[in-house]
DNA sequence: GATGAATGAGAGTTCATTCAT
DNA sequence: AATGAATGAACTCTCATTCAT
């Protein structure tokens, strides 16, 4: 009916990708403000401004749109995390971890709005079908890594790997889950929390600007 | 007219707890394996082995059920986690620390099948009405005070206080997931996050059964 | 257990009469207060001071409760017209109109409370299965009675005999309606109900107490 | 984007009326038939021959059913008895009551199956949540009017005017529900009822049509 | 006989998904 | 492709009725 079959695709795919990306900011916005079960189907189009039966143009089913949501969202900030943890890889351990985690930190700030929703719904295991690989485990990911690299190095035993791991990715989550809540940037705790990690509590010298001394 | 309140309660006493407490650990299980949603009025029921009527003859509705799963499991262990807290009161800072981890990971070992529940839903905000006070929070609570007292012994600033809480509250729930999602004892990993909290990652003393040296 | 087995039945008998009345009271209270509907098995037996089972040892089930009560309570008033009605029986046209119609009244006024309740559901057609006889229905036969003399007396043609039994029993269901919801006597105005039956509006004279001139 | 307000909305208009008339009418039809609780949203979605959802398409609740039920049913009768009152605003007071009264049967008639609902649940009062003004409180609003002019002419005393109401008001209920009931038109009793009501039983010119002669 | 907890059919309501237009 | 009304399974909650104590 208007321009109807001369560069159909180029067209057509940019088009595809503008409502479909409408919809998932629309199921972005929805889960944030009232919660993932909130973002009905009839919410989410009402939001991106499209009728119901669209939405199953663009993707299988409701479960399908929140999926694509973290699947966009993560592939917005995974590529960066992995460049973070690729540029990194040469340095010695302590720099490297603390350059990943500045990284790390400064690209959640980047995706604040995303986070809330992602730290959220870590853990929520069942509501979201076929979500296998979470942000905060690819993290978790880089971090053993870079620990492995660390006990090769001698400084601690192959056994404190997993552990550690643990412990600071934890940490970092209960940071930015912190920061998040509150509205506030987080990228400037790398530091302390890298050097509590490395040094701990007592070594840290107070005053100074932290992770700078030592 | 009526027999009235000489000898029936004890016996139909006991029996309404025990079936309260059915219908509470039916909804845990469910809740546990498929998620909290999946938690129906018709799951727990039939998992409990009554009738959908029955669970309303015990709770007010579904949310009440939820709401009392979490305060019935919180109740049985806040008050231990309070003992730890206050037992530990008089003892020097980290010690204090040692000590008030140590007995709350034990706790959190006793009750680990609530855990996963606990640890996950931590966050979830709107999921179940009124709970307000979190079993992360009240640790959260116990840990600030300690930090609290670090800082008043001029170990870090008082600035430290809130990140340092959030940070070690962070590291705990990493481990405690982790354990606790392999079926593992967490007790055992008491010192070394402390260690690492409070020394950082070199300086823990390698391959030595961690928390005696030093 | 207790008194067992010399004079059970005159006692037993007693005590289940008192228990029934007790029922049907407590029905009749709450569906005067919340409608019938809301005269559930559980609020009856609440008011009643009985348990939920007892009711289910005294009637069939909650249907025979009200049956039971519009029965009764119908059966402590239609004696009572019938009475009126017969009493009446030898009395020319136009006085035992008189007379029935100020009896009737006055037996309403005694029984005001269920009268809410019987003109409510006076016409509610299946809420209460099995009642086949209304009050009003009783009422509306002694009427017609009344109206078929009324004929034979060439007062007015035979055909006219139905359609004024039901003016008259309406215009008495219209004041009986408004003086109960006022909690207001009915029997001052079983003249001026007459009257205005008998005459008509103009000539019943004006200012006069009425029913005394003419 | 989107075709959006051109030539759509007269078709779909269309049909969203006729679906919706045809929910209110299974509601009238099942009330009518087994009583209003009868009308339960499965019943009611049967009758109507569409999918238990649907209801919720196009009424907020059950209640919002029934309401719109009676409110499109008075709808359509109370403007009609406003304009009969309307029109016979100016005549002379026993020609009013006796235009209005046979207005108000014919259109009574036209609304035969409604009125049976109507006159039945008049009185109900919980039933319906936000039924303030019945249809009979309509009729005895306008009836009210005319005998305020009544009493106005000195015909009878100012204190007569609500009595009197009521007990017109009366006698049309009682006509309309037994002609109703019987499936008889009810419009030929006007007269009767207006000569009994204004000069009572015995003066009725019996033999003769009524309203004719006198 | 009295008791009241257990029962489960059934009511109202929601919402993911489909499909005729 | 977009639309949004229709669909009906699934959910929460109620309440008449039963029955072991």
């Amino acid at each position: 009916m208007s321009t109807s079959s001369e560069k159909r695709s180029p067209v057509r795919t940019k088009v595809r990708e503008a409502v479909s990306e409408a919809i998932l900011d629309a199921a972005e916005q929805v889960a944030l403000e009232n919660g993932i079960e909130a973002a009905t189907a009839a919410a989410i189009a009402q939001r991106a401004g499209v009728a119901v039966g669209t939405l199953y143009n663009y993707f299988p089913d409701r479960d399908g749109i929140l999926a694509a949501l973290f699947k966009t969202r993560r592939a917005a900030i995974v590529p960066a995390l992995d460049v973070a943890a690729d540029e990194t890889k040469a340095l010695p351990f302590e720099e490297r971890l603390r350059a990943y985690v500045r990284r790390l930190l400064e690209v959640f700030d980047d995706n604040a709005s995303f986070l809330r929703l992602a730290v959220r719904a870590d853990g929520e295991g069942a509501s979201i079908k076929g979500r296998d690989k979470t942000l905060m485990t690819q993290v978790l990911h880089h971090i053993s890594q870079i620990m492995r690299e660390g006990a090769s190095r001698k400084l601690f035993p192959l056994t404190r790997v997993e552990p550690y791991a643990r412990m600071l990715q934890g940490s970092l989550k209960g940071m930015v889950l912190w920061r998040v809540e509150e509205g506030v940037s987080v990228a400037d705790d790398a530091d302390l929390v890298v050097d509590t990690f490395l040094r701990g509590v007592s070594t840290t010298s107070p005053g100074k600007p932290h992770g700078v001394g030592a």
